[in-house]
DNA sequence: AAATTCTCCTGAAGGC
DNA sequence: TGCCTTCAGGAGAATT
């Protein structure tokens, strides 16, 4: 699933094939995805030029000359860049024609999203209220500390919840708290300064690898897109219920949290 | 305000 | 082999 690591690798990618370029024709081949499919974008899209490809959070974000393009690759969201003559796929919702190419949406799941929005797309309701990137430098401990001060949910949802801090999906979480040391069920709100320091530390750490690794896969971006580099990392603890623990070999405990299935040793983390 | 639950959808995996 | 059931998952919306 695309993660803040594969959503930036798909704007790398894509950026300098459709940066400066009108888009052609654009073909609505589903009715919706997570909500429907404006059919002005067929008619408003066509004849404007991308001026940016910019990320905030998962949300990718198109910049045209009236308006801009916001695009969430959702759970099985991936695009990619082919001849527009290549004939379309079960899942391949959406073509944005360029010239003699298409940068083409796949969706199985239709959990993406795809809408115009006139203003400036920073000030959209979907993006207005997200935290700091997690890469940047306005996501630090003093940050996470202070926001959690007062906060009993448990950290690993709080991780999760865009509005603290955008990027951090299930796999990240569970890995950068098992790194980190810190129990997935702990209140955010009991952690130190000093443990949060060492949290936001593995979260850099594991997502700047991740981007790291996705890059390679940059070359062939024009073909068949694969799958992503990041995955090729090791996961210390997602998806590995019962398997022993890296660092002590008891086994990794599987739980929900916040209806989400989390991973980790309950030796380990505290 | 904060926390929890519900919801969209379908491929994959497991059971029989 | 194949049908049926269950589950996962990002994140906004609804509910408590």
């Amino acid at each position: 699933m695309p993660e803040l690591p594969e959503v930036e690798t798909t704007r790398a990618g894509i950026a300098p094939l459709i940066r400066d370029r009108p888009i052609g024709q654009v073909i609505l081949r589903a009715a919706s995805l997570r909500q429907p499919l404006a059919p002005e974008l067929a008619s408003r899209l066509p004849g404007q030029r991308v001026h940016a490809v910019e990320r905030r959070g998962k949300y990718l974000i198109l910049r045209l000359d009236d308006g801009s393009l916001l695009l969430h690759l959702g759970m099985s969201g991936s695009l990619r860049f082919l001849p527009a003559t290549t004939p379309p796929g079960k899942h391949d919702h959406v073509d944005l024609v360029f010239g003699g190419d298409c940068l083409r949406l796949r969706d199985p799941r239709r959990f993406g999203l795809l809408l115009w929005t006139d203003g400036e797309p920073l000030n959209h309701p979907l993006l207005r209220d997200l935290g700091p990137e997690p890469l940047s430098d306005g996501f630090d401990a003093d940050f996470l500390y202070r926001v959690s001060r007062k906060r009993a949910t448990a950290i690993k949802p709080f991780l999760m919840n865009s509005r603290i801090v955008v990027g951090i999906g299930n796999i990240y979480a569970n890995e950068a708290l098992f790194a980190a040391g810190i129990h997935p069920k702990r209140a955010a709100g009991r952690i130190s300064a000093v443990r949060y320091r060492l949290l936001v530390h593995h979260i850099r750490r594991i997502l700047e690898a991740a981007i790291a690794q996705g890059g390679t896969t940059l070359n062939d971006f024009r073909n068949e897109q694969g799958k992503p580099g990041y995955f090729a990392q090791r996961l210390q603890v997602y998806g590995r219920g019962q398997e022993p623990c890296p660092k002590c070999a008891r086994p990794i405990q599987q739980a929900l949290i916040g209806q989400r299935s989390s991973y980790y040793c309950a030796h380990c983390q505290r």
